[in-house]
RNA sequence: GGCGGAGUAGCUCAGUUGGUUAGAGCAGCGGAAUCAUAAUCCGCGUGUCGGGGGUUCAAGUCCCUCCUCCGCUACCA
């Protein structure tokens, strides 16, 4: 019995999320939180959306909403996604949240307390058609160096170049196109990270069991160029957190506003507390997840996310939180991801290309989705959805081998002995043996879970499932049940207490046709297994009854996939 | 350009600190069975481990070099 916190990075509020999106985050820190819960340990299982930006500014514009409106309601369209997906957060929370405006702004005044904060004048591109600086990315003009007209200000697509804004022949704003451009004096706050350079250096060096692909991304920023580079945490905006120290106002700073990727991890702690007033808890209550002095000594605290996250994660937030010199809680352990790309090419959101989360629960159940995604997770290096691997797949893993595995033998015992556990008969060596065979198996099962090796502990689940087949095949109680009826009663009855030993086990990957399982097993979810398997083999006692299920799993057609490929091979309408 | 990741059977991928005939699932071929969603089970894999060179008694596994794909490169989030 532990306490673990798990956080998923937090899904930007602009517009519907893809499914690389999903499985890079939320749905192995899903897996993960479910398999801990069955475990048997204390779970805070954190997410929100993140809401501030000029992007999420310039979508609001787009439909016409006030932001804090548009922010609200994709809010909702979020969270009932992830709903559909069952993904089991504690507390969906928003950046936008009271409790994070307070958090964001007593951590910058710790920070300036403690000296890791400074003010500085730089230059920014100001547009006055849409009143408002411009990030670089939102500059367009013709590359000095290419003579390409669509070069970005930080970027030229076309020839690759760095570019500083100034740079631009002719800049506009790619907002509105306006050529009404001003370079304007600005002051904004810097997080001074270089001063904590070798305090981060070490910390991550203490974590010698991160996946490469994390510390690796952490000590190329650490040591590249010039080392650790201060931070900008401010941006000239409207909508975010009003830049503050702690309670107080901060002259010089009136009317700008937190830059995102300071408040965004904040948030992650201010979930909790959100989590705690929509729970009726106390103070004490989250706190006790997040303050090493206020209870959390004990917590283990896990992240998950895509790649393009790690740098945020292993530096900037954990330099906010050691710069506070306050006990919060690091985190522990960073499980990151590769890319999920779709058929030859990269999902996109702004293109549109791919499978989106509506799009998807729209066609199929979440679990054949979860389920696929999770044993294909890009855990080592980047993955591939196609439309054929994803047909053949979830038919011969979800339907071939599990749910003819369940129809099979609820089937032939409804027609030969009834809807019950039949008695008589006992477990032999064939079963001992099946019994060595799980055993096994479920170790190297939880080994799996237990390191977030997600792709491998699918497939031992499979395995898992096999031996069922194997068993059934090898035991015959078809055959059996002319010449020795109780040994086919026994057969079933370990084969129907396999069912419901599956159901247990398969929860964290398809909640729900576990849940289909137990309910057609007329049990509840019993707790996971222990080291006793013959025990378990024995939980549904001769006379339980059950209900022949419904299929658990349909299998998709050629003709279906065919559909979608054509269907998807666009853009998003 | 710099940094990082990847390149292993038709497909998707495993391959600890270098060590017996390089593995799994799917697909394919052959067989068994007929309880079941024509599902299941058994058997069958010589693939230049991206190319080349090197270290070693021994390399997919270490070193060098080249090629290809991808990501990041700090004001998108």
């Amino acid at each position: 019995m532990a306490r673990i916190l798990i956080t998923s990075a937090i899904p930007y509020i602009n517009g519907i999320k893809h499914l690389g999106n999903l499985v890079g985050s939320q749905l192995p820190a899903d897996l993960y939180a479910r398999y801990c819960r069955a475990r048997g340990h204390e779970v805070m299982f954190l997410c929100a959306t993140d809401e501030h930006g000029t992007p999420a500014e310039l979508a609001a514009a787009k439909t016409g909403e006030p932001v804090a409106e548009y922010c609200a309601r994709m809010h909702g369209v979020q969270a009932e996604l992830a709903r559909g997906f069952r993904l089991s957060f504690d507390h969906f929370g928003r950046s936008s949240s009271p409790q994070n405006h307070h958090l964001t702004q007593y951590f910058a005044g710790r920070l300036a307390e403690n000296g890791y904060i400074e003010e500085r004048t730089e230059r920014q591109v100001y547009s006055h058609a849409d009143k408002r600086f411009l990030p670089d990315r939102y500059i367009e003009g013709t590359c000095p160096n290419c003579g390409y007209d669509k070069a970005r200000g930080d970027q030229c697509e076309n020839c690759t170049k760095q570019l500083d804004p100034t740079d631009l022949i002719e800049p506009r704003s790619a907002i509105s196109g306006s050529t009404d451009l001003e370079v304007r004096e600005t002051k904004h706050l810097y997080l001074r990270q270089s001063l904590m350079k070798d305090e981060l250096e070490a910390w991550i060096d203490s974590k010698t069991d991160w996946p490469i692909l994390t510390t690796s991304i952490a000590k190329k920023w650490l040591n590249d160029g010039d080392g650790l580079q201060d931070r900008g945490i401010t941006r000239d905006l409207d909508w975010g957190i009003p830049v503050k120290r702690g309670e107080d106002d901060w002259p010089g700073m009136e009317g700008k506003v937190f830059y995102v990727w300071f408040d965004a991890p904040i948030e992650y702690i201010a979930a909790a507390a959100e989590w705690a007033e929509a729970n009726g808890k106390a103070e004490a209550d989250w706190r006790r997840w997040w303050r090493t002095d206020e209870g959390a000594e004990d917590v283990r605290y896990v992240q998950f996310m895509g790649k393009d996250n790690v740098p945020f994660h292993t530096l900037s937030f954990p330099a906010t939180i050691m710069g506070s010199r306050d006990p919060w809680k690091l985190v522990d352990y960073i499980k990151s991801f590769n890319y999920l790309n779709y058929d030859g090419g990269q999902f996109s959101t702004s293109q549109g290309r791919g499978v989106f989360m509506d799009q998807a629960l729209a066609i199929l159940p979440s679990d054949y989705w979860r389920w696929w995604l999770l044993s294909h997770a890009p855990e080592t290096s980047d993955s591939e959805f196609t439309w054929e691997n994803f047909q053949q797949a979830v038919n011969k893993d979800l339907a071939d081998v599990l749910g003819n595995f369940v129809s099979r033998v609820t089937k032939f015992c409804r027609s030969k002995f009834g809807e019950e556990v039949p008695a008589g008969g006992a477990y032999g060596e064939r079963e001992n043996a099946l019994i060595d065979d799980l055993y096994i198996r479920l170790r190297a099962y939880q080994d799996h879970m237990d390191a977030i090796e997600v792709r491998k502990a699918a497939g031992e689940l499979r395995a898992i499932w096999v031996l069922g087949n194997e068993y059934l095949q090898a035991a015959a109680p078809w055959t059996a049940f002319k010449t020795d009826p109780d040994e086919a009663a026994a057969i079933i009855r370990f084969s129907l207490n396999l069912i419901r030993f599956y159901a247990v086990l398969s929860a964290p990957f398809i909640p729900d046709a576990s849940a289909a399982m137990l309910a057609a097993m007329k049990t509840g979810a019993a707790g996971w297994p222990g080291e006793n398997l013959i025990e378990e083999m024995a939980v549904l006692a001769p006379g339980h009854g059950f209900e022949t299920p419904e299929m658990l799993f349909r299998k998709i057609a050629d003709e279906e996939r065919e559909g979608w490929q054509a269907q998807f091979a666009g853009q998003r309408g």
